[in-house]
DNA sequence: ATTATCTATAGATCTATAGATAATGC
DNA sequence: ATTATCTATAGATCTATAGATAATGC
């Protein structure tokens, strides 16, 4: 738990933002009930009585890490979504959807998972939230155009399911992987690691959802997957 | 919160078992840090003090549950790994296995996943028991064998990934349906419902592991799942 | 003069124990 | 006579507040 050195006089705005920023990584790994407003206070760096100058309760100051939180998940989709819906894209969203879920990122958003999978526990309302907002809507959309077009260019079966629950399969395969890595001892070891689990995972649910064998032989190569990383595409990852 | 009516008295190993097995939904629920000793004497339907004989301390007592339920979770899947090894009895095999995890059960198995995804948000320990336990152990080699087959049949396409990891990823597509419907109010609503679901998911990881679209067409459609409840391996279900 | 911050502490709650009571089995 | 169970309570901890202090901006 980094400790601010010199605990600085900032500005109600500042320091609220600030306590918030500082709780979130302790809350998402130990959980509301877990934490004591004592640790809360040692991590923020500031005594116990100034959270609750900003923070009436403990509890909302939690509602605003959600908040925080789930705006911290605003990200720059936009690339990905604007590529023209054909095969060649459904490749590169899915890459990208499951490479953002897998692979391990900076300790923030390692938190937001977890306060995602929280909520899943709970009452659900964060993950909701994530679930339904804006993002992952756009990439739902982009991903129904994509498949629609690899279908009438014979590149996928017609499947009998919906598109939309297609889609959280993919979305739900990789986002297992990350739960189960998220542990202190993870409680799966797979055979393959970082880049080639993710090019593993992504070549399964292309599969699931309906590709054939001479696309992903053509367009869902690890050599593919490695020049996506270095396509425009790649902003999103940064902030993933 | 079912409350004991007459708090008969019981013998020592009787009443500790019927402590631990009453505390456990709760705990699964709420978590270690979420419910009071008072809690758990509630619905134990004794005192906090009487707990406290059985369990000397509240932590020990959690770790109990732990035990208790990965016993539990020692389920009959003698008759889906005695099949032979073939495309039929993979289409089986992953058909029980979707069906076991996303289908709700009764309370005490839906506690025994909330401990398990639980676990994956802390120390990981407890589903590393589940994981790597007998049975799912028995499962993934029975999936290896029906896959091997399938293969040398012309099924199956022969993908580069292992195995062991095809096994995970269709085991982990399921398990996040469960997840996200453990919630109170479930994070993603899906198109497909129930039976409709556990088909979609189905058939979407078998793609996933490769088979092929006449297969699927052949052993994996709706008539042929619903059949499978009526076969022998339904005992699975009972107790899973 | 205002406002961020701290120290000290109240009041509630939580885990755990001590000692008393009541049910069972010989 | 033994042992399961309860009541009452100790001691620690936790959330939240009151009132004092110190830094900033006009």
């Amino acid at each position: 738990m980094p400790k601010p050195s010199v605990p600085r006089r900032l500005s109600a705005v500042q320091r609220k933002e600030a306590i918030a920023r500082a709780v979130l990584p302790v809350v998402a790994r130990k959980g509301f009930d877990g934490v004591t407003t004592r640790e809360l206070a040692a991590v923020s760096g500031v005594s116990e009585a100034l959270i609750f100058r900003h923070y009436p309760t403990k509890e909302q100051l939690c509602a605003e890490i959600y908040a925080y939180c789930s705006h911290s998940f605003e990200l720059d989709y936009r690339r990905i979504v604007q590529l023209p819906p054909a095969t060649a894209s459904l490749v590169r969203l899915v890459y990208f959807l499951v490479r953002g879920i897998v692979i391990k990122r900076p300790d923030h958003a390692d938190a937001s998972m977890r306060l995602l999978y929280r909520s899943l526990l709970e009452d659900g309302l964060y993950a909701g939230r994530v679930f339904g907002g804006r993002q992952l809507g756009l990439m739902r959309r982009q991903f129904t155009a994509c498949l629609a077009a690899a279908r009438s260019a014979g590149d996928a079966a017609t499947v009998g399911t919906a598109v939309k629950d297609l889609f959280w399969f993919c979305h739900h395969t990789a986002s297992l992987v990350c739960l189960v890595r998220l542990a202190e001892r993870p409680a799966v070891s797979y055979q393959a690691r970082a880049d080639g689990l993710v090019a593993d995972l992504t070549q399964f649910v292309l599969r699931g959802i309906g590709l054939n064998e001479a696309v992903l032989a053509r367009e869902a190569t690890p050599a593919r997957f490695k020049a996506f990383l270095r396509s425009p595409e790649l902003t999103l990852l940064a902030r993933l």
